[in-house]
DNA sequence: GTCTCGTCGTTGCATATGCAATGAACATGG
DNA sequence: CCATGTTCATTGCATATGCAACGACGAGAC
């Protein structure tokens, strides 16, 4: 019972995040310094580029933000004029956010810098490290996935959660009451 | 030249911040839950565990918190009884943080949970790849040490330092101006 | 001794964050 | 039609965070 051996500085957790937060800090100089964004801020508007046109719910979905996170951070880059907050038409709930000419120059003006401090982490990584570090980050989130007491992953969680008008309950598992959080 | 295509999900930060927050918040569940401690509280007992005695500047130094934190999270745990302040007798000025019985009582009490966290991650990991996933991230942090927009990187940062630590205000020797931050 | 400079720990303060609660807009069931 | 439940986005609020001072102490020059 050596309980009292244990090194912070070895433990895994701990490294992920140390080598996670440096990074983040890092990249947030290119997006923090030359425009003023925030992280959530940034992160709302890489995804707008991609997806033309999203919802909060999306956002939130997709960026790994809170949705008051995604709310707030929509709301300030709108009062910058960097994105538009429509109605959506066939639902009055949902605001269809997208980028105005202005936001999207921003991107595309911070995205060049991005891809710089990507490349040069890349850059000491061969193919098949980088391949091996991805699959090794995809496993760890799979044993998360299998912890109850973990987050779900965001992204492409849609494991048969996209129930099509009149799809009848076969959702076992599923809680049958899915709170909004 | 297609700028507009970058998919958000597949760039290297965001996915090592994902991932590591996903794990620092399923980690938290073990010492936030049973005794309501942040992260910075848990990483303070823990370092304090290996180091018997230290400053706060030791800790800050060692456990990737800033020096507010620190002091914050200190403050804290010796209002609930976890650690003791002493005033260290060569210094004026250093604090001597330690731990109290019940504070070690507290940290071996959570410590098996937190391996737990640990062991089911990289249960999935054979030894070489967990060895290769060390080596990657020493690589991705020595290209941020190479950087110097990036931060120093907390740890054993001695980069010329041979001198043995001994003495506790003792860096008399190294450099000029050192501006406190 | 005094004066200056550097370090240590703390605090102020503006902002960020996380979670719960709110209000509006659908959906369904009578 | 109204009643109930659900989802979406926003807001309130308590706390956390980050950075820049600040005061206290110590080392060295003179």
């Amino acid at each position: 019972m050596t309980d009292t051996a244990f090194d912070l500085s070895a433990f895994l957790p701990y490294r992920l995040a140390v080598l996670s937060e440096r990074v983040s800090r890092r990249l947030s100089v290119e997006y923090g310094q030359s425009h003023g964004l925030s992280m959530a801020e940034w992160r709302v508007l890489v995804h707008l580029l991609c997806c033309d046109q999203a919802s909060v719910r999306e956002i939130h979905a997709a960026a790994n933000l809170d949705k008051p996170r995604v709310s707030r951070a929509v709301a300030r880059l709108d009062g910058l004029g960097l994105l538009r907050k429509d109605q959506a038409e066939e639902d009055g709930r949902l605001v269809s956010i997208s980028l105005t000419d202005e936001g999207r120059k921003a991107v595309v003006e911070i995205l060049p810098f991005a891809r710089a401090v990507e490349d040069r982490l890349t850059g000491v990584l061969s193919a098949q490290e980088m391949s091996t570090l991805l699959d090794i980050m995809e496993r760890l989130h799979r044993v998360l996935d299998r912890d109850p007491l973990a987050r779900p992953r965001p992204g492409m969680n849609r494991q048969t959660g996209l129930r099509e008008r009149g799809a009848h309950g076969g959702d076992h598992g599923s809680s049958p009451k899915a709170r909004d959080r």
